[in-house]
DNA sequence: CTAGGGTGGGTAAACACTCACCAACCGTCA
DNA sequence: TGACGGTTGGTGAGTGTTTACCCACCCTAG
């Protein structure tokens, strides 16, 4: 790992354990093992950092998701395990992404980065989700009559607000917890609640 | 309105603004139309004023929901205006709660506030809604095998995730766009779409 | 010898917070 | 009525600390 990755590295490392406003460029700096300075010589500034943060350090959702093909392996455990994941996913991402709200110039630069970059590439979670689901769908593996983007928009949110109240009263979330609230929030979207639901 | 609401008012308008960082002292004070030295005859410190701004300057989703009342109303409607106002309150106050993400001290006394306060007083919206929920299933209005707690989470999970998005995007949210996202929303959850289904 | 990557030790500005002071209002008492 | 003193809520001008950032310099590999 260069330089640049090990600084990268620590900026995410405070910023998911302390919050940005101990994300400083001393901080970081310490974290990684250089001195202030060096930030500079591989960095325009600070909000370069995040952004670089935000763009390399974050888990990858979308590559579980593209991974989903529709018509193989158990539709419902397909969708447990995408929501265990999601949960995961957002827990972890949750205080950098929050701390894009500590600025407007951050948040008006990351929108900026996104647009360039969300042009032609890759989709979005929902998206994703929908378009597997709506596979799914036409191979009659999901009610005909079903709403593949409010089924996605669903789960997924759900999957993010728990996440989000797990990371704010800083329980940590346990394997049985989270294959429960899979088993029963992916019941009921699809409709047919299991006979043997937990609590 | 005292010296001390306008304080908090004006450091409320800041944080949604302009973000936790540029909601120094001085800004605050300038925006309120007092000295900086003002903040501290009301208020011990700055924590202080964030944890008040929390507590008392963010609208009462809670309020809405202790109004439901199973087995009045439509339930379709009763839900649907549910999730317009969760999306909206959700995108007016994220910016001001993702800012407790900023430093962990805000967090950990923000942690301890909700504790104490919750102990025997107001359950939170999820508990509520799941609540009415079940109160309507009783009354044979929802699926006798329907998961309540799974249907609150699902509705209030998309909703929270929905205004993260248009928050995090900067696009309004139109009163049409969340018409037919709380349409199809409810739908899904409640299991048989509408023949009418829009986009 | 040069260039890229590293450092110690700064800088000016911004930060949360405080101090001595003051004006206006209060009930009291003659 | 009106002088008196105390409490409340306000201020300008600081305090020391922390911040992002930079300069002069150095070490080493090619």
């Amino acid at each position: 790992m260069g330089t640049r990755e090990e600084i990268l590295a620590a900026a995410a490392r405070i910023m998911r354990t302390e919050g940005y406003a101990r994300a400083t460029t001393k901080e970081i700096a310490r974290a990684a093992g250089y001195s202030e300075a060096a930030l500079y010589k591989h960095f325009e500034d600070k909000t370069e950092i995040f952004l670089r943060v935000l763009d390399e350090q974050l888990p990858g959702l979308p590559a579980l998701l593209t991974r989903l093909e529709a018509g193989s392996g158990d539709l419902r455990g397909n969708l447990e395990e995408l929501v265990v994941t999601a949960v995961r996913f957002y827990a972890d991402s949750f205080p950098i992404s929050a701390s894009v709200f500590s600025s407007q110039r951050l948040l008006a630069a990351h929108r900026e980065r996104l647009h360039r970059l969300g042009g032609g590439g890759p989709r979005t979670p929902e998206e994703l989700l929908a378009g597997y689901l709506g596979a799914e769908q036409r191979l009659g593996r999901v009610a005909a009559d079903a709403d593949p983007t409010a089924m996605a928009r669903l789960l997924l949110g759900a999957s993010f607000q728990q996440a989000f109240l797990a990371t704010f009263s800083g329980e940590p979330l346990s394997a049985d917890g989270l294959a429960d609230l899979a088993r029963d929030l992916v019941g009921t979207v699809l409709g047919a609640t299991p006979s043997d639901g937990g609590g």
